[in-house]
RNA sequence: GCCUCCAUCGUCUAACGGUUAGGACGUGGCCCUUUCAAGGCCGAAACAGGGGUUCGAUUCCCCUUGGGGGCACCA
C-alpha cells in the first residue's frame, strides 16, 4: 500500500513571512511535487489577541512572490479552495469541540481551575527547587464533590489533557532519527483555553489528522512538543503522522535570525530586488545539499533532487553574500525583455520612467552582468538619465593637466562625427589619441568621469553610442568649461 | 535549573572505517581589459578537545567543551 504524500504549511498570521519559514514552506512545497503528492496551507490562528487578516495577506502574497503554489488552503482573505475546508483554525472550532468532548467523556481530558499567578507560582517554586518548571495535576484528582464545590464559587476553568505518567515518547523524525522523550516529563497540557477556545498542540493534532497530513515537516522549535502531541493522536485512536524537524536559521552571530541581523521578512528580499528563484535556490541551499554540492538549481531539477532525509541537523547561518552572488548570477541568466520588466519598479521608484533617455533595454543590457539586485540597476544607469554629479575620483581625473584641452578637442572631433557607433568611435577616438600624441588613458579616463560622473562603468564607445552624439558633446563641454 | 538536539575551511556543505579531507560563496595572486564588472587560471583556508572500539577513525561509542531549541490558557 503507498501512503499519498501529503504536506503542509501551517503559519500563525501574527506577522510577517520570515525566512525560517519560507524555507519550510518550500520544503513541504519541493517533498510534495517530488512525490506527486499536495501541499496544503492552513492558518493557525487560535491567538485571537495576535492574529491579522493583514498577517494572512502578507502571508499569502510572501509564497505567491516566493512562486510556490499551494493544491488546498485559502486562496485569499475570504476563500478557501479543497475538500478540507475551512483551513483557517478559528472557522473549525466545532470540530476540535467534538474531540474534546470524546477526551472529556473518556476520562482523558479534566478541567483545571487554577489561575495563572497559581501557575507562575508553581513555575516559580518548581524553578527554585530545580525540578521541571511543570503542572503539578493538582486538578487532575479533583472528586465530584470537589469540583462542584470549586465551580459553585463561579470558578472558570480550563481542559487539560492527561498526559501517561510513565514510559517514554518516542518521535521517529526523518531528519534527526529516534528522539525519546520521558512521559513523566511531559505535563498535562492545555488544550481548552478558559476563553473557551481551542490550543495550538490540540488544533494541530486534530487538522493534521483530519486533513491527512502524510508529513508534517516544521521548525526545530517543534520538536519538543511532538512527544505531547503524540500522545493526543494516541489518545484520540489516531495513528501520528511522519516527522521531520528542520534546523533552526542563524544570523552572522551565531544566535537565532532576527530583525536585528537584517532583513528577516520575505517581502524585504523582494523589495531588495532579489528574484524569487534565487530564494528558491538559496533557501533549498541552506541545510539540504546533492552529494555533488551542486550549486545552481532549475525548479524542476530541485524537485526531482530534493529528499528530507538528506537535510543537515545542525543550524545554518544565512548568508547575504552568497545570496547576492546567486542573485547576480540568476539575473545575468535573465533574458534582457524580462529584466527590464523586473526592473521597472525600481526605476519607478528612483524617478527615472519617463525622463528623456535612452530606452532602457540598451542601457540594462550594457551593464547587464554587473547588477546583484534589482534595487542596484537605478543607482548604476541614471547617469544617462539624469544630471551627473561628480564623485571625487571623478573630479580628481578631470582635475589633470591638459584634460579641458582633450575634453574640447574630443568634442570638436566628434561633433560633426559618424556613424555614431562603438566601433567607428573607438577608430575615431584611437586616432584622436594618436594625432595628439596622447596615451590612451589619458583620453579614455577623462572622457568616462565627463560622461558619467564617475570613474567606472560601462565599455566606452557603446556607450557613447548609446547616450547619443548631443549629450555627448554637451557632456565633453559641461565637463571643460570649469576647468583651468 | 530541567528536557532535547547539534558540532568538517570565515560561511553553506561532500565524505556513509582506509581520500593528497572534495565543491560552492567569500578571500589572496595572476590573466583578459580604457574603468568597474563578468570570465579564465592558481593559491591560502576545516575534521572542537579527551578517552575508548578497531589492523586502521572525520566517520562508531562515552565524556568534556561549545552552540541551538523547548520548558505559556503563543503558535
Amino acid at each position: 500500500m503507498t501512503t499519498k504524500v501529503r504536506t503542509r504549511f501551517a503559519p500563525s498570521p501574527t506577522g510577517f513571512l520570515h525566512i525560517g519559514g519560507a524555507r519550510t514552506t518550500l520544503y513541504n512545497w519541493l517533498y510534495a511535487r517530488n512525490h506527486g503528492g499536495k501541499f496544503i496551507l492552513r492558518i493557525e490562528d487560535t491567538d485571537e489577541v495576535r492574529s491579522t487578516a493583514d498577517s494572512v495577506t502578507a502571508i499569502l502574497d510572501s509564497i505567491k512572490w516566493l512562486g510556490l503554489d499551494w493544491d488546498e488552503g485559502p486562496i485569499d482573505e475570504k476563500t478557501d479552495r479543497g475538500p478540507y475546508a475551512p483551513y483557517s483554525q478559528m472557522q473549525r472550532v466545532a470540530i476540535y469541540r467534538r474531540s474534546l468532548d470524546q477526551l472529556i467523556k473518556e476520562g482523558k481530558a479534566y478541567r483545571c481551575y487554577c489561575t495563572k499567578e497559581e501557575l507562575d507560582e508553581m513555575r516559580r517554586l518548581a524553578q527554585l527547587e530545580k525540578r521541571p518548571p511543570r503542572y503539578d495535576g493538582r486538578c487532575r484528582s479533583l472528586s465530584d464533590a470537589q469540583r462542584a464545590a470549586t465551580e459553585a464559587q463561579g470558578k472558570k476553568f480550563s481542559i487539560r489533557f492527561k498526559m501517561p505518567t510513565e514510559g517514554v515518547t518516542v518521535v521517529d523524525d526523518i531528519i534527526r532519527g529516534k528522539v525519546s522523550f520521558e512521559n513523566k516529563l511531559l505535563q498535562d497540557l492545555v488544550i481548552w483555553k478558559t476563553t473557551d477556545g481551542p490550543t495550538y498542540n490540540f488544533c494541530c493534532v486534530i487538522d493534521d489528522h483530519l486533513m491527512e497530513i502524510s508529513h508534517v515537516t516544521r521548525g526545530d522549535e517543534h520538536l519538543s512538543n511532538t512527544p505531547s502531541q503524540i500522545q493526543i493522536y494516541y489518545a484520540l485512536g489516531w495513528t501520528p503522522p511522519v516527522f521531520a524537524h528542520l534546523s533552526m536559521i542563524l544570523g552572522p552571530d551565531g544566535s537565532k535570525l532576527s530583525k536585528r541581523h537584517g532583513a528577516t521578512s520575505v517581502l524585504e528580499y523582494r523589495d531588495q530586488g532579489y528574484l524569487p528563484h534565487t530564494m528558491r535556490n538559496y533557501l533549498a541551499l541552506l541545510g539540504w545539499s546533492t552529494s555533488d554540492s551542486q550549486q545552481l538549481f532549475t525548479d524542476e531539477d530541485l524537485i526531482a533532487k530534493f529528499d528530507l532525509a538528506g537535510c543537515q541537523k545542525s543550524p545554518a547561518t544565512f548568508d547575504t553574500v552568497k545570496l547576492q552572488w546567486m542573485n547576480g548570477e540568476y539575473i545575468r541568466q535573465t533574458p534582457v525583455d524580462q529584466l527590464v520588466e523586473l526592473a521597472k519598479p525600481f526605476l519607478e521608484k528612483a524617478g527615472l520612467v519617463g525622463l528623456p533617455g535612452p530606452d532602457f533595454k540598451r542601457v540594462i543590457a550594457l551593464e547587464h552582468e554587473k547588477f546583484k539586485l534589482l534595487s542596484e540597476i537605478p543607482a548604476l544607469i541614471e547617469f544617462f538619465y539624469k544630471p551627473i554629479a561628480l564623485t571625487e575620483k571623478a573630479h580628481k581625473v578631470l582635475g589633470g593637466s591638459g584634460v579641458k584641452a582633450v575634453l574640447l578637442g574630443l568634442a570638436e572631433a566628434l561633433k560633426d562625427f559618424a556613424p555614431f557607433e562603438d566601433k567607428a568611435l573607438e577608430a575615431q577616438i584611437r586616432k584622436f589619441c594618436e594625432e595628439g600624441a596622447l596615451k590612451a588613458g589619458q583620453v579614455f579616463h577623462p572622457l568616462r568621469a565627463a560622461l558619467t560622473g564617475r570613474t567606472e562603468g560601462p565599455t566606452l564607445f557603446l556607450m557613447m553610442e548609446i547616450m547619443g552624439r548631443d549629450k555627448v558633446i554637451a557632456r565633453l563641454r559641461e565637463a571643460a568649461a570649469p576647468l583651468a
